[in-house]
DNA sequence: TTTAATATTTCTGTATGCAAAATGACAGAA
DNA sequence: TTCTGTCATTTTGCATACAGAAATATTAAA
């Protein structure tokens, strides 16, 4: 567990960030996190110029600020991540897949429908983010495995970022349901070495996402996490 | 010019990264880093976790090591590039481009003709770059446009970073010829609103930069940039 | 009151000190 | 030889000190 400082308080600040517990446009100053959490500024600075990296911070002449994205910014790191995801599998389908990793796909698939048909929704995320980093192994390209599990630290686009326990039940076992539809036609596809249909499939994937933004938004839950869209309301 | 410290530290390194001046596999101790710049340890920490970021260098348990890359991911680099391009360029296409930004790209070709007919090789580059940046910008998606500059500095990605004067000059100017033919259509697919043809158009151009790789292997020029990737000989 | 100039406080950027961890060398056992 | 355990050296991770820049508060002038 000796976990490094620095790291603790990386998790710790992207994840009040992306919760939205830290508004966008929120300055974050070293000194004052540092006392807050019970380090120096050293390792509190190292985890800022990571969150610099991968977007969710600004820095200005002095100072990093927590950035607040455009609704329509949070659907471009949506339809990113799908062509991440989907140049990954695409590769993954011309390349071929061996037996045993495709049965293991398979083996997932049938996992997803027991966890849908008893509307287990806790088990859903961790299963999903599983497939959705098995899937993007499987292009053999670490340069693209990269690249997607970046991309899931923008807000909103990991694959199991959506809001849960929508309002709506009926119509978010609908939308699970057509995302495992996606998965069975990404795993056929890869099978039967269908690059492009693979890549397309995984972006049309990817744009549910879409669809959970905005039922979060028009439901007004005013799921905390909206706070750092700028004017979602 | 004011420089910050750990930015001439960042811009050093990483050329001598890219360049193949430190070989992959080199050990980057902090320490030596900072009695050799003439700076402390601080800034070259900070220098060390942005090309951490930037996947120039890999993080073990103590210390940064210099990554050296197989031939196979300097291509997934290249095709990466294309892949965030082409998304941009299709974006761009879709919600198409105000006159005076197609009549910006027009007059961009023409300087491009002209460079290349006097085959004035050290223009060439600056206006490469300036011309794939515009493109980029027309998608007008602030992330796509993080995640394209970005792919810029994986090695041998960058739309300029392939070894200029090649051996065979009559295959160098047929291969500028050829991407000024790209440029053209991709233009003209911009200005026709034709979003999947200026996406297949830009992934095509960036292929172009295989070749320029293969080139420099076969006329074993040995180019220093090559070091850096693995079996390379 | 509003604005401009100034003083004060706060914070960042960098340097450095220190303890703990890692690396490497070397001696001895198998 | 090869493996293993100890010791010395190096180097990192974190804390802290300090100068200078930025932000803020304060005062003076209009």
């Amino acid at each position: 567990m000796s976990e490094l400082h620095w790291q603790s308080a990386l998790y710790q600040l992207r994840s009040q960030i992306i919760s939205g517990e830290l508004l966008g446009g929120t300055k974050l100053r070293a000194s004052h996190l540092a006392e807050e959490m019970g380090l120096s500024r050293t390792p509190i600075g190292e985890a800022l110029i990571k969150l610099e990296g991968e977007g969710l911070l600004i820095r200005d002449k002095s100072g990093f600020t927590v950035r607040s994205f455009a609704l329509e910014e949070v659907f471009d790191a949506i339809d990113l991540r799908g062509l991440l995801e989907g140049a990954a599998v695409q590769k993954a389908a011309q390349k071929g897949v061996c037996e045993s990793d495709l049965g293991k796909l398979r083996e997932m698939l049938l996992q997803f429908d027991s966890i849908i048909d008893q509307a287990n929704v806790s088990e859903y995320d961790p299963l999903n983010l599983e497939f959705h980093l098995f899937l993007t192994s499987l292009s053999e390209s670490e340069i693209l495995i990269a690249e997607v599990q970046r991309s899931y630290r923008l807000p909103f686009a990991g694959p199991s970022s959506f809001p849960t326990q929508q309002s709506d039940s009926e119509r978010f076992k609908a939308s699970l349901m057509l995302g495992q539809q996606h998965h069975g036609q990404v795993v056929s596809a890869i099978a039967n070495r269908e690059g492009s249909r693979a890549f397309a499939l995984m972006c049309e994937h990817a744009r549910l996402a879409h669809q959970n933004v905005y039922a979060a938004i028009e439901a007004r839950e005013r799921s905390p996490q909206l706070a750092l869209v700028k004017n979602a309301g």
